[in-house]
DNA sequence: GAATTGATTGAATAGACATTCAATGAGTGT
DNA sequence: ACACTCATTGAATGTCTATTCAATCAATTC
């Protein structure tokens, strides 16, 4: 009963947007019914597509897991990557990207959160996704420790160490990702960018222009 | 093959203490295998019991995994409810002893962060889950609040919400929870702690014993 | 000490799953 | 047209699960 119907889309693709296809599919039903609940049946159902694709474009369930994971961490990955590359930013603002990054709506919505903690939750497959994930976190910590020790020295903060700002930050990132997840009702994505940017605020007073940009709460 | 040659206790229990035998074999095999990974078999044997005992205890398995996070809820309430609930304390001490009861060794180690996570992650039951521990953790953020509503006033703070505090307060407990869990080689206990009361220090900075208590990294 | 109650056992059942694979289909080059 | 390659299909297979339940066992009551 596949797309045959539905669609002039020709019965055959390549293989790169198969893959996509189901990495799409997999995002969604992770998001739905979690990962014990994603079965190949259900993936290939969403993507419109027969059971035995995971397995001819993928080896196997395990694989298409990791790549799903490895894309939502490009996906992130790249969105703050843009503004920290740049020279003819100050540290303040490549700050304020990563931040932007964190909350930015494409990544920081329901769907995708319930797919970053279906992942961090699964305790069978923490060692490999913690390869995938690592990567990413690190450099993204010390890119911040990074600005924030610029930072440090533009403002001449004392008593304040970047490498801890970094890590707080860190922390507050998932948590506050947790929050919206968990509690939509009480915990937005513009009140907790609004909440990071009042932590540095409060680290870095002397760089007034921590305030928040102006969009609607959710 | 079970208990019988192991030890002299009694083949019959009384309920209770059946019960809270499955509950402490499921956190052990949530830790290790996930929930996915969590059998009825694996329970059972980790237990040291048959297989059929847990539909006798409980009703069956979604029941056992929903008793099972509400143990582990209450069990960690009741390490900060007994400071909170003091008369004698200030303010200032209480949101002490309720950060000091998140990262307790008895509670913030990295079988029980894994059960956590897992229980965060399992989208299928998140309602569920949901409904156990948002009592609790409403409660808990209220409580901080109106903590913090008091040390602003007995400090003259200005320009500081103590809700907006709570709420950051409780990412921050979530979001470096999960870092000790990925990545427990960067990130420790100790230092999770020392960087919530760092963060204290710097919205409250009149309030000067913020200091962490002294106690070995992990 | 028989009878009764409640706890415990594990084999049996039925359903769901990932994975395999033989068959089919569509493009591509000749 | 033809052969050839690659993509696609879905039925079949074997494994693993939750759940049921009849049988067994220990403790308690009468």
């Amino acid at each position: 009963m596949p797309r045959h119907l539905t669609e002039n889309s020709p019965r055959t693709a390549p293989p790169e947007a198969r893959r996509r296809q189901l990495i799409d599919a997999t995002v969604t039903v992770i998001s739905r019914h979690g990962i014990p609940g994603t079965t190949l049946t259900a993936v290939t159902r969403e993507a419109g597509l027969s059971l035995g694709l995971v397995n001819f474009h993928f080896r196997n369930k395990d694989t298409l897991l990791a790549e799903t994971l490895k894309f939502l961490a490009q996906e992130h990955r790249a969105l703050w990557m843009r503004k920290t590359a740049r020279t003819d930013l100050a540290p303040a603002e490549k700050l304020r990207a990563i931040i932007e990054a964190q909350f930015h709506p494409r990544i920081c919505n329901r769907k995708k959160l319930a797919v970053w903690f279906a992942f961090f939750g699964d305790t069978t497959h923490r060692k490999s996704y913690r390869d995938i994930s690592a990567g990413i976190d690190v450099e993204r910590q010390e890119i911040c420790a990074e600005l924030c020790r610029a930072v440090i020295q533009e403002g001449g903060y004392h008593g304040i160490c970047a490498e801890d700002v970094a890590a707080t930050l860190e922390g507050l990132f998932d948590g506050l990702w947790l929050n919206i997840l968990m509690y939509p009702d009480r915990f937005t994505r513009g009140a907790a960018h609004r909440r990071v940017l009042s932590y540095l605020a409060l680290a870095f007073p002397r760089h007034g222009a921590w305030s928040a940009p102006a969009e609607a709460a959710q």
